[in-house]
DNA sequence: CTAGACCATATTTTCGAAAATCATACCGTT
DNA sequence: AACGGTATGATTTTCGAAAATATGGTCTAG
């Protein structure tokens, strides 16, 4: 099978547009590309090695999701953070994904219940290994974003999801920027398994005040650790 | 002035991407391009006067609106139309108009109520000269969509009126859908005169119940006119 | 010294050709 | 006739050159 070695690597999508979006959007989220920083074609060039339209393509992908920001006949730059930005993504992520998790306990099957229950386990697998600095784990990530996915994934609605989707990207580059200043992770073990106890229990009101709480108070933890970041825009 | 001569018009924004976009987004809006319709290049170009890569942009930024289809190495088509995604706009469109609205009434200035009024006068004046087919009178779907933005002005939330903005173009393009079938609009100045009164007395409850109200027989409305467009997919 | 005009350079934006991929019709075999 | 493979044409996708636009510095007039 040569072809994989012949052409350009597409790991994610079939287009290599498609696939240099997936990993703008990673490097976005991880602040790999830092908040504001220009995102020059010269420099996108050498690195994702693609040519000025299908980054043109890319950028414009992702400016349309709220993680770049295109200044017409001025380039683009890596979408700017804010304590108003920071303030918004949460209040919208509480409007929506309360809304959705009610929904999911509504009408989730057996096969829902499965979902939630396996993703949070291979979350808590993934945190006895290194509990010390989650975010910087891929896995980790990966797991805690599917668990997440998975409660509200029987809410009925691929456009509430799609939206919610863009939202905990937003969130979570907020997530990585307070990271490094962190000094410890707080429980959210704990709050993960509680999560999922009341929503298999199908005790919406208490999964909806818990996701909350749960919700705020990592944007809370944002805002104290990485505030200078925010106001220094 | 000879520049407006010489290069491409550029009607709405600095980019020719830009004004294309714009363009195809009130084609596929107004189902001048129907949906489900194939996008292809060839067509799109003599149409639009801009090259591959060009359309290319624009297409990729209304498919993250969902106005647009895309399907990777077959290309791009207009969003297909179901009664499935019908229901789920409707329903994401009253979750968060409602909550916008409720915002912008407990934080609407009186620049805001101005707004509201003024929005509302025009509406009217415009539906006095043609009160048979408004949705086909393109100022009176400018001045339907600034009255119903006017209402939510206040919300605080950019990020949410982002959401609230993509919801109602994919809404109004199922309205133009069905204006073709339906025998005779119904009394819609009333309801806008009412949700504005109630917005202006600072009455949230009630506008957010008209509100609703609105929305949904709007959907319903759909649903019955068109409904055999809306099966045939 | 400031404000404005002008030029040179850096950067973005657009284009059409070329490569890659998909769809279809054709052909031979079973 | 049904099936599988292959050639052919249609279509999308990608590329780098060329055009358009912004940026920054220099000069001049006030």
């Amino acid at each position: 099978m040569p072809e994989s070695a012949i052409r350009p690597r597409k790991e994610f999508g079939k287009t290599i547009a498609a696939d240099i979006t997936h990993r703008l959007r990673e490097e976005i989220i991880a602040c790999a590309l830092p908040p504001g920083e220009p995102l020059r074609f010269d420099v996108l060039r050498e690195r994702f090695g693609a040519s000025f339209t299908t980054l043109r393509e890319a950028l414009t992908a992702l400016a349309a999701e709220g993680l770049v920001d295109a200044q017409e006949q001025r380039g683009f730059r890596v979408a700017p953070v804010s304590r108003q930005d920071l303030v918004e993504v949460t209040d919208a992520r509480v409007l929506i994904e309360v809304e959705l998790i009610r929904r999911s306990i509504g009408r989730g099957d057996d096969d829902w219940e499965i979902a939630v229950i396996s993703t949070l386990h291979r979350l808590k697998r993934i945190e006895q290994r290194d509990p010390e600095h989650p975010l910087r784990d891929p896995e980790w990530k990966i797991a805690h974003r599917q668990f997440h996915q998975a409660l509200v994934s029987a809410c009925g609605s691929a456009t509430l999801l799609a939206i919610r989707a863009e939202l905990f990207d937003r969130a979570e580059r907020y997530r990585h920027l307070s990271a490094n200043f962190r000094p410890r992770p707080r429980d959210k073990a704990g709050e993960h398994q509680a999560i999922m106890q009341a929503a298999i229990s199908r005790n919406a009101d208490l999964a909806v005040q818990l996701i909350e709480t749960h919700i705020r108070s990592t944007s809370d933890n944002v805002a104290k650790y990485a505030g200078h970041l925010l106001d220094a825009e």
